[in-house]
DNA sequence: CTGGTTGCAAAATTTTTGCACTGGT
DNA sequence: ACCAGTGCAAAAATTTTGCAACCAG
């Protein structure tokens, strides 16, 4: 269980309730969409409101605490900030893998890049196919 | 000029001039908002009505014409669907360049997958960082 | 204490839907 | 001529905003 009012301190914002709710219910699932953190902490604490998760996520995606992860055809979804890695993206049920890159990964990336861009600041490797859990239903 | 009519009967689409207007003007520009799509064909013809457009890209999505590219902060842009590639995107204005592949990169990125996915049947490669032109402005 | 944060309610924005009319094939 | 496709207007869904009360530091 990592220590997430520290986290939060070192990116200047205040360790409240809300904040620490939305950050274990990300990391409990590994990758949660707006209205799940949403569904998720009501659960727990029925008085929370949608509009602070909104403030919130945002907030965090700036202060480089959490990362937004778009999916085609489906609402973007949000996990910690991590080391880069890859997402396997199951197309039917939307669920989110993580997988590390292997050693040489970026340089290679980064590599095909051109002088369109001055240099890479972030990379997103999303492979997308249908999940074995998907598959046997 | 490709001829769009054609594409669209081969995915059993009729050719209106709508269809045609959305597809020539994402050709045009490369890669374009849903707003950015109507906010042009409006130049040149006023009375088309921006649900059409969300029908219209939605359907050529499902078809197979059209290919959505989520961008992390922004609203999703669309490109004509073509040959795997790779994008450049400005963190800043949100342009968005096309980069051929290396050869051999497909076999290495899907090489990275795993079980949880029983096979590839879409990859994203995106690179962030700021444009040249923005970096001048 | 006090400035940042919350919850609520309202506003703004984005996307979807229903339906009579139109136009491609 | 048929039926998919269009435009419009209304509805639904999503996201943002303003503000009084609240609480973490």
């Amino acid at each position: 269980m990592t220590d997430y009012s520290l986290l939060l301190r070192e990116n200047d914002l205040k360790a409240t309730f809300q904040r620490m709710q939305i950050l274990e219910t990300i990391s409990k699932f590994g990758h949660l969409t707006i209205d799940s953190i949403y569904t998720e902490i009501s659960k727990v604490h029925s008085s929370i409101s949608l509009a602070t998760i909104y403030k919130n996520i945002l907030m965090m995606v700036d202060r480089g605490v959490l990362t937004e992860v778009p999916i085609i055809g489906k609402k973007s979804k949000y996990e910690i900030k991590k080391d880069e890695h890859i997402h396997l993206i199951c197309i039917s049920c939307g669920d989110v893998h993580d997988k590390s890159f292997k050693d040489r990964t970026i340089e290679y990336i980064d590599s095909i890049s051109d002088d369109f861009l001055l240099s890479t600041t972030h990379r997103e490797i999303n492979l997308y196919g249908v999940c074995n859990r998907c598959n046997n239903i």
